[in-house]
DNA sequence: CTAATTTCTTATCATAGATCAATTTTAATC
DNA sequence: GATTAAAATTGATCTATGATAAGAAATTAG
């Protein structure tokens, strides 16, 4: 938990009482790898910050076919926004690629602090805006790149998430198949 | 400027003073169909608040080629969320599709606004959210959806965009030629 | 260390959607 | 309303990527 508070001020001194109240929302976890923090079944409103090791959310099609929306790692928040914040029950999963230490919290816990602390809220604000550039420009990487582009651009961005990341998750993540990417990484290796 | 105030009350009342701080660094334009509010070149970091009318932001590839990040109307805001939240520089466009007014605010006085008022930045912070769970979805359909599919749900999700989006933009929208956009619009008239 | 899974690669073939080029339709301009 | 320009459609290819299948490599479990 006081990864999370040395993360947060970062960008804001904390006072006692909202470290305190911070604690007392939430919930420490350890987790193996190839652990779900969150199932499509439940419905449950939570945020997870990373402090180590590394996770993504995805959603499984009807077909069975998965498709992984976010990667995260050390400092980053991991969620499924859909649910989150919409009323749409998007049916994600959020695993763990390795052993992972994360906190949880409630949504609704948090959003009450948000309220209490606009401080807090102002710094989670520019989060949210960061992640919605991010999102912005994923679009349009989505919209403008090949494959093997995207891959490229995928190996920059993500060059510090060390090598725990499958590369069917990566062509899941790039929305290409594991066996175009692995054509593409051959081509890439050949040149 | 009225609608705006209007549009923010239904979420939020607002004090005289609040109003009259908003008044005070807004600027409202109204726009010729074609009309660009905010070009590649400039880096200005505006947000662009939708009273009546149709805009969209795009951006110009090297090869000419035009991707549409976003379509909005009444009530919706427009912004390239790129330039306006990290540094890169987006060569983005703003560009009016009919006759329009608009509420322009630059991103800094903006900003003071929500810092000042925590119950603004509140509201605000849930107009966040509810971008990012909409740029998710977008993302899971340019990974999961078909030509046709996506073409489809843009007409569930835009049918109150009237018909004055031109079929090549929404092409772009999707991420499709202008010449697939119309053999999809023909199979589904066929059948 | 060996066996069993899982992941990755490679090859062949299939196809959705791109590209190019020409025509028709629609909209804008005088 | 006639002329011009912009947008949409259609047809004929072409190509990047998908699908399927099978073997190789790597990882995990016993």
């Amino acid at each position: 938990m006081d990864e999370l508070i040395e993360y947060i001020e970062k960008s804001l001194p904390l006072s006692e009482e909202m470290k305190r109240d911070l604690v007392k929302i939430s919930k420490v976890k350890h987790l193996e790898k190839g652990e779900i923090v969150l199932s499509e079944k439940s419905h449950r409103k939570i945020q997870v910050f990373v402090v180590s090791g590394c996770l993504r959310s995805f959603y499984k099609s009807e077909k069975g076919k998965e498709h992984t929306l976010q990667f995260a790692i050390k400092n980053w928040w991991i969620s499924d926004y859909i649910t989150l914040f919409s009323n749409a029950n998007s049916i994600m999963c959020i695993e763990s690629l390795s052993y992972s230490k994360v906190i949880l919290f409630e949504e609704k816990e948090l959003d009450k602090i948000y309220k209490q602390y606009p401080t807090l809220a102002m710094v989670q604000r520019v989060g949210l805006q960061n992640r919605i550039a991010a999102l912005q420009k994923r679009i349009l990487g989505l919209l403008t790149l090949s494959a093997k582009e995207k891959y490229q651009r995928f190996l920059d961005e993500y060059e510090f998430f060390e090598k725990v990341i499958p590369n069917y998750q990566i062509a899941s993540f790039l929305g290409i198949t594991p066996e175009s990417l692995s054509r593409v990484r051959k081509e890439i290796a050949l040149s």
